[in-house]
DNA sequence: ACGCCCGCCTGTAAGC
DNA sequence: TGCTTACAGGCGGGCG
C-alpha cells in the first residue's frame, strides 16, 4: 500500500528515468484505470507526442509535467505499481493496464490488480477552478501552491509533510482547530497529504501518543514531538526506499522491494514485544481498520 | 464537525 | 480437499 515514502521513492527514480523522454504510444488495456476520461482514446491522444519535463509529488500522487503544460497524474491506490522496462518483450505481469512507450526506447508499465488506483491527464484551466487562489489551511510552500494550481483536481490536498515547511507554532495552530482523534487527522488527506494506515501508526508510536488522543488536547511539547515524529519517520522511510510488506504489493520502479519494513516499531507487530519497553504490541479496530500501538509507550 | 459505514476491487489465508 | 469468509485499505460518498 504505497504511501508518501513509497511514492517519493518512485518519484526520485522516475526523475532519473523518464525526464526528457518522449511518449511515442500509449496502450490502455483496462479502461477503469483511466476512468476520469470519457474514453481511453481521449487519454491516449492527450499523451502521445508529449515529452516529460519533470516529476513531482503531492501526497500520494505522482505528477509528470508535460511539455504543453498538461500534467499526467498517477495514483497507485492500494495495489498499484509502476515499472520501468527496457525490453518491451519482457513478459507483462497480470493486471498491466496501461503502457507508455518512449521514442528513446523502453516503456513504463502501470500494473494494478485491485484497480483502486488511476491515471489521468490534467490541464491547468481544464476544470471549473475559478478560485484557484484558495489553498488548504496552513499552506505555506510556494512549490505546493504551484502544483495545486497546475492540477485543480488535487487542490483539496493538505500540506505535504516533506515538501511544505511549517513551524511548530503553525502546526499547533492547525491541530487546535480540530477536535479529531490524532490517527484520523493524520490520515485525512485534506489536512496533511501522504500518510496512510501504516505510517500513521509508526508516527504516533514515535511521538509517544495514542491514536485516539484529540488533536486539540496536545501540550506544546506533544505538538513538537508529533511534528518531529512525522517528518523524521517519513524521512527515514524514504532513505530505506519504503516498506514492502508480506503481501509484496509495493515494488519500486525496477521491481525491487523496499527496506523499511524491518524498522517498523508497531505496524503488523501484534503480540510482538515493543522495541522500547518489551510489552506486547496491541491491535485495535478503528473505523474497520487495524491500528497497532503500545499501551505503555503511547499515552 | 466528526465518526462510521459502504462500495469499489483482487489475492491470500484462515476457518469449517 | 474445497468451499466460504475475512482481511488488506485509499478514497469518495452518504448518513446519523
Amino acid at each position: 500500500m504505497p504511501e508518501l515514502p513509497e511514492v517519493e521513492t518512485l518519484r526520485q527514480d522516475l526523475a532519473k528515468e523518464v525526464v526528457n523522454k518522449k511518449i511515442k504510444t500509449v496502450a490502455v488495456t483496462n479502461g477503469r484505470s483511466v476512468r476520469r476520461h470519457q474514453s481511453a482514446k481521449h487519454f491516449r491522444t492527450l499523451l502521445e507526442g508529449r515529452t516529460v519535463k519533470s516529476v513531482s509529488r503531492l501526497g500520494k500522487y505522482l505528477l509528470l509535467s508535460l511539455d504543453n503544460k498538461d500534467t499526467l497524474v498517477i495514483h497507485l491506490g492500494m495495489s498499484g505499481q509502476l515499472l520501468r522496462v527496457k525490453n518491451p518483450k519482457d513478459p507483462k505481469p497480470k493486471h498491466t493496464h496501461v503502457v507508455l512507450t518512449f521514442t528513446q526506447g523502453g516503456e513504463l508499465r502501470y500494473v494494478d490488480p485491485r484497480t483502486f488506483g488511476e491515471m489521468f491527464v490534467s490541464s491547468p484551466g481544464g476544470e471549473a477552478s475559478s478560485n484557484g487562489s484558495s489553498l488548504p489551511a496552513g499552506m505555506a510552500s510556494a512549490d505546493g501552491a504551484v502544483l495545486r494550481r497546475q492540477v485543480p483536481e488535487l487542490a483539496h490536498l493538505g500540506f505535504d509533510p516533506i515538501e511544505d515547511m511549517m513551524s511548530w507554532d503553525r502546526f499547533g495552530l492547525l491541530l487546535r482547530q480540530r477536535h479529531t482523534a490524532l490517527k484520523a487527522l493524520l490520515m485525512d488527506q485534506e489536512f496533511v497529504s501522504g500518510i496512510g494506515n501504516l505510517y500513521s501508526d509508526e508516527i504516533l508510536f514515535s511521538a509517544g501518543l495514542r491514536y485516539d488522543r484529540p488533536a486539540d488536547g496536545l501540550s506544546a511539547t506533544e505538538i513538537r514531538r508529533l511534528y518531529r515524529a512525522m517528518v523524521e519517520t517519513l524521512s527515514e522511510a524514504i532513505k530505506h526506499r519504503g516498506s514492502t510488506l508480506v503481501d509484496e504489493q509495493y515494488r519500486d520502479l525496477f521491481g525491487e522491494a523496499g527496506d523499511y519494513q524491518g524498522s517498523h516499531q508497531v505496524y503488523d507487530r501484534e503480540g510482538a514485544p515493543c522495541r522500547r519497553c518489551r510489552n506486547p504490541i496491541v491491535r485495535a479496530k478503528v473505523g474497520g481498520r487495524s491500528t497497532f500501538y503500545c499501551e505503555h509507550c503511547q499515552v
